[in-house]
DNA sequence: ACCGTCATGTAATCGGTTACATGATTCT
DNA sequence: AGAATCATGTAACCGATTACATGACGGT
């Protein structure tokens, strides 16, 4: 079996003094491309609505993540003068750049799957318990994610196309576990 | 879209003092049941091998991470006398249990997908172009997984069921991959 | 006025990742 | 004998996770 490069390190942006972004970077420039200025907060509450979902980031992180991207020039941060005096971002043409060339630039690496339940079967736990509790869960998930889906897609809204594929992604994967597990369950346990 | 918890924190073991056990914990508790006394190195070559490889772990962290779980008493330690003095590992009792319950105790928590390809897709990536390249990588890997189980299948070998329902569960993903990038793919872009 | 929840951070900790290094073996 | 590769670690670093904390604000 074929070995899944995991330790993806940093990428190396050419011209640019030494900046390590990671995939979080990504998603904070992303994000700021996608909904303009803004602060570590509402890039918190952009990623749990939208779908960033499929791949969660921290709160705390996207302030520190906000600060560094703009110590490397990616982003430019703002004071409010008023009472909270909150912090705004922006991107610079700089971290526009940085963005398009990593999106632009189509990658081999795969992933590994990574699920908890699945390590516990490979390890000898029972299938049919582990399969009960997972079967729930996915189906639930997966009522979520058709919701989302069904939601987005009403109407004429500017939906971006690739959330509606993202979550397309996430619903066949939710599928694809509930398919696995409701085998896996009922299997012949020798 | 329901929150998935990633953060799944510490196991807590009721009993002993304060052991802090991560996923990588139980993979090396859980090889080590598989192979009997071993070395950081065994593990490693059988993580290689066999097929962990839906998890990997790199080979500096099996090291520290026997260290740690003998100093917890999960495991004990004894030293070769001889030239290269390796230590070599295994379980104690209390490391049986606690692999035990962590192995019987089904857990609801779904992991994320957590898929560059898909992220960049989200932020939008060409998805004509993602797909090229990942088709291909996926391909590739399917074939692999293929293969490997397979061979596991062949014979009355002795292979632990859950090995061939890890493998199974790769299978799984990677076709789901597939058809999700072939659709992708040709999708009309607007 | 008080309480609960949302908003907005800061800071310590720690597992995971990368870098580096040396001793055995095997091959030519 | 030297080169290449396998075996076996040690240690620094850093992003991610957890813990903690305070201010604003809407409702009762």
């Amino acid at each position: 079996m074929v070995r899944l490069g995991r330790y993806v390190p940093y990428a190396t942006l050419a011209g640019v003094s030494s900046p390590r972004l990671t995939e979080t970077s990504y998603i904070v420039l992303g994000l700021i491309e996608q909904i303009g200025p803004a602060t570590p907060y509402d890039l918190k509450r952009m990623a749990q609505l939208s779908t960033v979902n499929f791949w969660s980031v921290p709160h705390t992180q996207l302030y520190t993540e906000c600060a560094r991207l703009a110590n490397e020039g990616l982003l430019s941060e703002h004071r409010e003068e008023a009472g909270r005096r909150r912090r705004v971002y922006r991107l610079t043409p700089g971290g526009r750049r940085a963005l398009e060339r990593w999106r632009s630039e189509p990658s081999g690496e795969l992933e590994e799957v990574r699920d908890v339940s699945i390590l516990k079967l490979f390890f000898g736990g029972d299938p049919a318990e582990l399969a009960a509790t997972q079967l729930e869960a996915h189906r639930r998930q997966l009522k979520a994610c058709e919701e989302m889906h069904a939601k987005l897609s009403v109407g004429e809204q500017d939906v971006p196309r690739g959330w509606l594929l993202a979550l397309e992604a996430g619903i066949g994967h939710e599928r694809e576990f509930i398919r696995f597990w409701s085998r896996a369950g009922k299997a012949e346990s020798r």
